[in-house]
DNA sequence: CTGTTAGCGCCTTCAC
DNA sequence: GTGAAGGCGCTAACAG
């Protein structure tokens, strides 16, 4: 008794065969005419649409995906989304993947969590996603051999290898454009505040800017022995300040590698009753809108676009296109209220 | 030819007969020791587990989806992620889900954007996750039937009709706590700045705490006409604060029903030489990390846990089990420096 | 242009 | 306790 169809579809809606049966075709022609494809006739094509519609159908995914091996799923590896630079990514990232019928799928690992450094699992990728999206995460090149494996388009963001599709911006043009910007004012004690010492990875941010940070000072006859690190939020950046203060009170300035931190170390500042900028000059670096309401000068990066063009970049590549192995933002200095030249004392 | 083993799999690495094969069983018995069922010696079990750990074997989850109907997924609706309530919920569901080996499918609906509202595409969720979470959403009448028609456990966070298993403050205590306060210090003429003007959802935060700052001021015989809409942001909060100040420049204090906008309003009040608190006092809604830089006075919730809560909530129902059908987390209140007893003038 | 027929990789009854 | 076989819903050759 083969007649009887078996109406499973685990009470989900219809299938592709109720609406070939609705249309009166087969449903390799319904498969075809809904996703567009040639060898259609018009008039058919309308007839299984407004059947679908009717329906209400809608290809389950998994089925899709079992059939085509495509998942029309992008994955978004990152180690937080409360951070400012992080949200920004994912919403620019995930926008642009819907616009393009995909979906973002979060995974987040906090890699820069007390205790030991924990492996981002890509086991659980496997088969989930057509596409990667690393952001901000400084992997091990043991993970990078793992993602490899997935044999999956994969775009970094803001960290990255060299060898690969990355797109951030100069770390060594936004030390220098800030710490140049301090020098220019006259500070000769530039502290610095950056994010995870654990984090010694060659690729991430904070390391390339507290690197680049120490050059310049550097070139410049400077010492740069006034360090503390701020774990990349407000909390840490307060703690990392007062810290620097205590160990360093000539210091008059601090380049800080996020503007969240930066925030942490004003009000540090003020903790300690000291007036920013005129006792203490503070520049950061994102462009965070609440920088404005503390007037915090900063070197400032399009954090939107970067996931926007990360999530076209792997799509891009899904499709076959070539995409340049490297973009770099533009980044540029805001100048607002918390730099100004050292007080004579 | 069928001896031919199509070696498929799509070069995505060994499927469950290779494991079969290497284990010397069938596949319905790997399929059973792996995921840990009854009916299979510890023996067994052990020799599967070895050969699927060797050969790196993770079943294709479009296949396993499929066969089963589950897909180990929930889906996050929200309008933003690069707000601080959105980002803050989403990384605790996310990590709370990835405990429980879930994936988080991200879906952004920004339904505040200028221009009609535009409605939340529901069927895109088809077959695609086991259960919803929607997070600050005010939803339509017609979209909750909508989901409703996926037969998908649903759990609302910060928002969310009232016959639904929702997690949200009390909105009346939190405005009346705010006020109360402001009042308390001596305040008459208190404003207000809220989300959008075009929301007039029944269940949305902003609606709901104005409303509740309207009944407050009236039961207290002050007038409730200083308003003005912040759209949820900082710049937002900053231009509302302008146009309130200059309609109403009587106004000795703020009600802002979110930090963000808060601090907009703080900015708006330099902008125009006043001092807060002196001059103005502000007082926000969130528990945002940055009001601590500028002394915002709030009334704050912990939002990281309503979204850990969020996803157990979903995970529970999802087992059978009962969820309560409202969860109401406290807000306290947390003085800082941009309150003050308004001056004689 | 359209229908038929195999799978996609895994799970799940049902025998043994 | 274990295996055989059919099915989950859809796509993709291949005929016609």
């Amino acid at each position: 008794m083969r007649t009887a169809r078996r109406a499973t579809l685990r009470g989900m809606g219809h299938g592709i065969e109720d609406v070939a049966r609705a249309a009166g075709v087969s449903t390799a022609t319904v498969s075809r005419a809904l996703r567009g494809l040639p060898h259609v006739t018009d008039a058919t094509r309308e007839r299984v649409r407004l059947a679908a519609l009717e329906l209400g159908y809608v290809a389950t995914p998994s089925a899709r995906s079992l059939a085509t091996g495509r998942t029309r799923t992008i994955g978004l590896l990152l180690p937080w989304v409360s951070h400012w630079f992080f949200a920004n990514v994912v919403e620019g990232a995930e926008r642009t993947l819907r616009e393009h019928d995909h979906d973002a799928l979060l995974y987040t690992f906090d890699v820069f969590e007390r205790g030991p450094r924990r492996r981002v699992e890509t086991h659980v990728l496997r088969g989930r996603v057509d596409g990667i999206l690393v952001v901000g995460l400084p992997l091990e090149p043991e993970e990078i051999v793992d993602l490899d494996a997935l044999v999956r388009p994969l775009v970094f963001v803001g960290s990255g290898p060299g060898d690969r599709c990355t797109i951030r911006v100069d770390e060594q043009e936004v030390s220098r454009i800030a710490v140049d910007h301090l020098i220019g004012l006259g500070h000769r004690r530039i502290g610095h505040v950056t994010g995870h010492p654990d984090d010694v990875s060659p690729w991430s941010a904070g390391v390339l800017r507290t690197r680049a940070w120490r050059d310049v000072m550097g070139a410049t006859g400077l010492t740069a022995d006034a360090l503390a690190y701020g774990n990349f939020d407000v909390g840490g950046g307060r703690a990392a300040a007062h810290e620097l203060l205590t160990r360093h009170p000539d210091v008059t300035s601090v380049f800080v590698t996020s503007d969240e931190m930066a925030m942490g170390v004003i009000a540090a500042a003020r903790d300690r009753g000291l007036r920013v900028p005129e006792d203490l000059s503070v520049i950061g670096v994102d462009g965070h809108e609440l920088g404005e309401v503390v007037a915090l000068t900063t070197v400032a990066q399009d954090v939107h676009a970067q996931g926007v063009l990360a999530a076209r970049l792997v799509l891009a590549q899904i499709a076959g296109e070539e995409v340049p192995q490297r973009v770099t933002p533009q980044v540029r200095l805001v100048l607002r209220g918390s730099t100004a030249p050292p007080r004579d004392r």
